[in-house]
DNA sequence: TTTATTTGACCCTG
DNA sequence: CAGGGTCAAATAAA
């Protein structure tokens, strides 16, 4: 559970469970005539698991400090579950580490400097628009032109600032070399409740930036952490988490699949994934939806530790982070009938096998 | 009317 | 003091 493979183990699994399970469900529904979309749903999710499946593998296959870049995704990723059940400290810009608690914003100004950063570098194919696929919310604040830059640095915060008191925040810089590339730096955690359920819903294009031909280049990678980073913002919300069970994402799936038979075993892990539906469709099968495509699902607080670490919550936040937290459940979200039964899986398969990732 | 974006000013850091 | 980050009024869009 703490191995440094953890989170990614997880993910692996839970994508491969989930293809099977998807698999399954695809199987049951053969057997009735009039489904048919909901069949192509089904074999939509069992490729986005596969996909993400395989996604990890490349991932691994391609970084030769797998070792390091596990310790990455504790400091790199937003939503980590490393770092969320690692130490409360978080990582600052300079490389230092410092206690959460002196962390505070309360400055109208210019904030200080940021305890956590991430750094992703994407490709949008078509090199006019930002790619903001991320998984998040993001409101435009303010752009800049930065000196030496030849374009200028957007800035955006969470849509939850003020809602939810989310402060995380993101400056997309575009490339000079490469104008299709985009420098997207992250400041500070999510704490709203689209922290760990990025979920994409359909929705039509809008606002920030267009839709159009966006794609994120898996190929363009900088370097390992940034691989295994941009790796985590297509997948982001799905495998928040995995390790510790913490598997609840405010996210209905829109088919009607999950309320047809609540015997086939859909875990929590795998309800989660069907952020692949949506997510995977965007992400993975049609590159073409918009940013800014989530349920903002309220009320609901998944990045509890990371949003106290992160900023001076008031104390109305704490209550309901600790109220969420110490809930006996570990969804709070009351649409979901989640399972926590192990999926129902080959007892013999390997998949925890040591080299099962190599 | 509400919500998001733009943009100039303000403020902080180095 | 310059450069960068943020605020907030003005503006645009839904």
């Amino acid at each position: 559970m703490d191995s440094e493979w953890s989170w990614e183990q997880n993910t692996l699994i839970n994508e491969l469970i989930q293809g099977m399970e998807v698999a399954r469900k695809l199987k049951e529904d053969l057997r009735m005539p009039n489904s048919v979309d909901s069949r192509d749903m089904l074999v939509q999710r069992i490729l986005s698991s596969y996909e993400k499946a395989l996604l990890i593998l490349r991932c691994n296959a391609s970084t030769s400090e797998l070792q390091a870049t596990s310790q990455a995704f504790a400091t790199l990723l937003p939503d980590s579950p490393l770092s969320v059940h690692g130490s409360p400290l978080s990582e600052y810009v300079d490389g230092s580490i410092k206690n959460h608690q002196e962390i505070k914003h309360d400055s109208k100004k210019r904030k200080i400097t940021p305890k956590w950063m991430d750094h992703v570098r994407v490709s949008c194919e078509s090199g006019l628009e930002g790619p903001q696929e991320d998984g998040y919310n993001w409101r435009k604040y303010g752009q800049k032109d930065i000196l030496g830059a030849k374009y200028p640095r957007s800035y955006y915060r969470c849509t939850f600032r003020n809602t939810q008191g989310c402060w995380a925040t993101k400056q997309v810089q575009r490339s000079d070399e490469d104008p299709k590339i985009f420098d997207i730096t992250y400041r500070g955690k999510h704490t709203c409740s689209q922290g760990n359920n990025a979920v994409l819903p359909p929705k039509s294009p809008d606002k920030q930036e267009k839709p159009h031909s966006r794609n994120i280049d898996i190929h363009h990678v900088q370097a390992s952490q940034e691989n295994l980073t941009k790796f985590r913002n297509i997948l982001s919300a799905s495998t928040d988490k995995l390790d510790n069970g913490d598997m609840a994402y405010p996210f209905t799936f829109p088919s009607t699949l999950d309320n047809q038979d609540n015997h086939s075993l859909i875990p929590l892990t795998l309800e989660n994934e069907c952020f692949l539906s949506d997510q995977c469709q965007t992400h993975l099968l049609s590159p073409t939806t918009p940013e800014s495509n989530y349920f903002p699902s309220p009320n609901f607080q998944m990045n509890e530790f990371d949003g106290i670490y992160n900023r001076p919550y008031s104390e109305s936040d704490i209550n309901e982070i600790i109220s969420t937290n110490t809930s006996a459940t570990n969804s709070p979200i009351p649409d979901f009938n989640f399972s926590l039964d192990p999926v129902e899986i080959d007892p013999n398969f390997p998949f925890n096998s040591p080299g099962f990732f190599s």
